[in-house]
RNA sequence: GGGAGUUUAGCUCAGCUGGUUCAGAGCAUCUGCCUUACAAGCAGAGGGUCACAGGUUCGAAUCCUGUAACUCCCA
């Protein structure tokens, strides 16, 4: 059978992926082995795979592949959320398109269509997951919305209300009032305008003297409640506490203090409204004023502002300033340059509105929870990198708290209940117990109709329960599921979302379950372009991941991503990557063909056992060093190390010394250590690669067929022979030497050289003097007392070798290297006898270092002599 | 405005508790090779005042202070 000469994933990846699927390798049922569990962050159902899953997704499937192959019980649940906001944006499209209006539905069929969309597009993502070689266990996917996840959402709402951790309040929130709905902060587009800013009279009441206010929106005058300066404001001080008229209404209104002003803004005077901004809204909180809302929900002026009422809000700034003008109230006005908001979708600027919403009470939780914090700082649960738990320990000091309700259609409807004057009534599931509920605490009541909530909860409120509810332990909490992969191993996210989901799911977990839900954190870096931009949809910078992979193979772009992504550092995604991984699936298969394309005999190469052993020492002390990576989750170091043991040691370095002549058979015993070696390598990059490991690894050895590098074992470390290593990099030094002085001298690959040697070291090279012959090509490799003439010399491990090219030698150059080589040598003796000679460098360093010193020294010395030696006799 | 983080070769990054095996890796660059596994390759080479300025120390890329630039989060 003849392997064609490149490597071709698209003939493999699909193949062995339905394989995969076929043998049911990914699905977990609980049984007596180690579980490790790892849960997906739900994407999008509305999302189409991007970089940013990519490199997530890779992580995830490299950390389940290992743990399969370590024979733990493997789980990794996939699923997608509900994404409210997206999807109900994506849904009313869809209905535009046929020509429906949302508001033209009723809530029952609008959900109609969203489930078509949703039945339609939601997979997309998963399926997509598939290409990329994701090891999920496929029967277990979830949907935030499906029935038994919604009905724990609702009866988690349920729960902290009577716990007393939900509560109902004002908040200030974005309101498109041509759309009449709230925008949510990612649905409303700032901008820089050309804005008029007026200066406004306040008159100060008994009193000649006025204040000049700036503002740029005098429509909101009606609804001012006090006047704010800056405590430090000297100009100020004499009103403070002192009573003002609002213009228009001339309402008595006092002027107050608070350090938020900004003293350089304006007149450094504020007017304070707080209906109609947030920081107003807060500072009238705190000092406890009235609220005047002087808009109705359409944008025009509402009853309660007294005045213009019923004119829309930019007319009735037209008319204020008029007014004022007339009333010789404006002092000027000034053109400035302002931050305005726009509705996304209607391009109509965002009022800014107070509204009832649902709040979790966060300072309470933590009270009642304090493991939320505790735990992620002394690393119950472990971040990496650790760093960032800095900022976990800043956000939750610095908590507000959770505003869970949004004005959706698309998301579980919250389970309140309001009478026909909008009084909450009751908090339960179903109209039925909520009549029931509020019938006992109102005995006798007159309410005919409950009526529930129409907003829904915010995703998030669904997916912090993402661990717990994938193995619906709030339906049925002591199942043997939860039990037995609850709590998981590892969730791999990225830094942005800490707050918004790491850390509640880690409430969740401790409220509901008493136990963290996993144990490490992995925080993925964000996904960039080359110039450091976020790869976005409307950047349009983000490379089409399909695409990717159709160009470079699965395995070539998991290894592109993975090679340059240290956990938490950002990621500057460049194809040239995924190029370096397609060139290395090439090399390895290319190691195949060469392996696969010997003919054997029998028999045992004794030539060969020195290379065999140098090779398998060499696997085991790189397993040991990958082993160190894994645990603090160095991937990238993983991987890095890995290509270099490919591509250095077993290509470049042992594919060479055993490889036999052209056209010459290779011996039994030699063929098959290789193999074994070669079927260890592909097993240690499977996690990485699993395509093309499987397809090698079949390859590797008949026997394999009908069975998976999937569930292998992973290999083992075994004990490291130092000495033979040692030896091995000084072979390898010396012929690297030989190499440089034969390219040096132009000589062709054909010919051959002799070499020798003088000096003695503690490491000696002999066992390797056949390889050195022949990947050095010499025509001999002998030990000599005298001095060689005309000959190019180097220095390695002790030995002084000669190099014969044949080529007259510059005698005055090999001076001036050795010279060069032996001025270095000196510079570092004396660096380190000054180290060894200091009593307090040799007092207080730990002893390992000073034994180092010492034989560098030694070492030092030996190449001082040697050096002096070679150039006496040029 | 408050907080966090980053700054090491042309690029992307390692460098754990200070000690010339600590100044590294990969890519890129340069030179020479179509040597029948691989030109998506082989063999070699060059490249850094470790952001800047002070300090601690026998010794600093590593610890401390300050400065500058960039990034992120919150307001």
């Amino acid at each position: 059978m003849e392997l064609p000469k490149i490597y071709d994933p698209l003939q493999t990846e699909d193949k062995w992926y339905a394989y995969w699927l076929q043998k049911n390798y990914f699905h977990s049922e609980p049984d007596d082995r180690e579980p490790f569990t790892i849960v997906i962050p739900p994407p999008n159902v509305t999302g189409v795979l991007h970089m940013g899953h990519m490199l997530n997704n890779t992580i995830q499937d490299v950390l389940v592949r290992k743990a399969r192959m370590e024979g733990k019980n493997a789980c990794w649940v996939p699923g997608t959320d509900h994404a409210s906001i997206a999807t109900e944006a994506k849904v009313v499209g869809m209905l535009r398109e046929r020509g429906i209006k949302k508001s033209e539905l009723s809530r029952d069929e609008f959900m109609k269509y969203a489930w078509e969309w949703k039945e339609k597009y939601g997979g997309i993502i998963l399926e997509q997951l598939k290409k990329l070689g994701a090891s999920c266990d496929w029967a277990r996917t979830r949907f935030t919305m499906e029935e038994s996840m919604s009905e724990a959402v609702v009866d988690v709402f349920i729960d902290l209300h009577k716990k007393g951790l939900i509560y109902r309040g004002l908040r200030m929130i974005n309101w498109d009032p041509q759309a009449k709905t709230t925008l949510s902060n990612e649905e409303v587009l700032y901008s820089e305008e050309n804005s008029q800013l007026y200066y406004v009279k306040y008159r100060v009441k008994d009193s000649e003297d006025y204040m000049v206010v700036a503002t740029v929106r005098p429509e909101t005058i009606m609804g001012d409640v006090a006047v704010c300066v800056n405590p430090k404001d000297e100009r100020y001080t004499r009103l403070v506490g002192k009573t003002v008229i609002v213009p228009l209404v001339n309402r008595e209104v006092p002027v107050i203090a608070d350090e938020y002003v900004d003293i350089e803004f304006g007149t450094g005077a504020l007017k304070i409204t707080p209906a109609h901004d947030a920081n107003d809204y807060a500072i009238g909180t705190k000092f406890n004023l009235e609220v005047i809302d002087c808009f109705n929900e359409d944008g025009t002026v509402s009853a309660a502002a007294q005045v213009f009422i019923g004119e829309d809000r930019f007319k009735a700034r037209k008319l204020a300033f008029e007014k004022l003008q007339a009333d010789g109230l404006i002092l000027k006005t000034e053109n400035i340059l302002n931050k305005v908001g726009r509705s996304e979708r209607t391009n109509a600027v965002v009022e800014p509105r107070l509204s009832m919403q649902w709040f979790v009470d966060m300072k309470k939780f933590f009270e009642k929870n304090p493991q939320v914090l505790q735990d992620v700082m002394n690393d119950g649960i472990i971040f990496f990198p650790s760093n960032l738990k800095n900022t976990y320990k800043h956000w939750i000091d610095n908590v507000r708290d959770w505003c869970i309700s949004r004005q959706l259609w698309w998301g579980q409807r919250i389970p309140a209940w309001y009478d026909e004057q909008g009084n909450l009534a009751a908090i339960a599931r179903t109209e039925a117990e909520a009549w029931e509920q509020y019938k006992k605490s109102n005995p006798g009541t007159s309410v005919k109709h409950l009526k529930q909530d129409e907003d829904v909860v915010d995703t998030w409120f669904s997916s912090w329960l993402w661990p717990i509810s994938v193995f619906d332990g709030f339906k049925d909490p002591n199942n043997k599921e939860i039990n037995y992969y609850y709590p998981t191993n590892d969730l791999v996210t990225a830094p942005e979302i800490m707050f918004f989901w790491v850390m509640r799911m880690i409430m969740a977990g401790y409220e509901w379950r008493g136990e963290k839900p996993f144990r490490n954190v992995y925080f993925t870096g964000i996904v960039r372009d080359k110039l450091r931009r976020k790869m976005s949809k409307s950047l349009g910078n983000s490379p089409d991941p399909l695409e990717l992979i159709a160009q470079y193979g699965a395995d070539g772009v998991r290894m592109g991503m993975l090679l340059c992504s240290p956990a938490g550092n950002d990621i500057l995604f460049d194809e040239k990557l995924c190029e370096q991984g397609r060139n290395f699936s090439n090399k390895l298969w290319n190691a195949l063909r060469l392996v696969k394309g010997w003919e054997i005999k029998a028999g045992t190469n004794v030539g060969n056992k020195v290379a065999i052993e140098w090779m398998q020492n060499k696997l085991n002390k790189v397993i040991e060093e990958l082993n160190d990576s894994y645990k603090d989750y160095r991937l990238s170091e993983v991987l890095m190390t890995l290509y270099k043991l490919i591509w250095d040691d077993f290509c470049s370095w042992y594919l060479e010394l055993i490889k036999p002549d052209y056209l010459q058979p290779i011996d039994r015993y030699t063929y098959e250590k290789t193999i074994l070696i070669f079927d260890s390598l592909v097993r240690l990059l499977h996690p990485f690669m699993p395509f093309i490991t499987e397809e090698i690894w079949h390859e590797l050895n008949p026997a394999n067929e009908g069975n998976s590098i999937c569930i292998a074992t992973y290999p083992q470390a075994g004990e490291v022979n130092k000495q033979l290593i040692e030896e091995a990099t000084l072979a390898f030094q010396i012929i690297s030497n030989i190499r440089e002085i034969r390219a040096k001298a132009g000589m062709k690959n054909q010919e051959t050289v002799a070499v020798f040697f003088s000096g003695k070291s503690d490491i000696p090279f002999n066992a390797f003097g056949e390889k050195i012959i022949k990947l050095a090509r010499l025509s001999k490799l002998k030990e000599t007392d005298t001095e060689e003439a005309n000959a190019k010399t180097f220095i390695a491990g002790g030995y002084q070798f000669y190099v014969i090219t044949g080529e007259e030698t510059d005698i005055e150059a090999e001076k001036v290297k050795l010279q060069k080589e032996l001025e270095y040598t000196r510079g570092f003796l004396v660096s380190v006898n000054k180290k060894l000679s200091n009593e307090r460098f040799v007092a207080s360093a730990p002893p390992q270092v000073v034994e180092s010193e010492q034989r560098k020294k030694e070492d030092a010395e030996k190449k001082i002599s040697l050096l002096e030696q070679a150039l006496s006799q040029l």
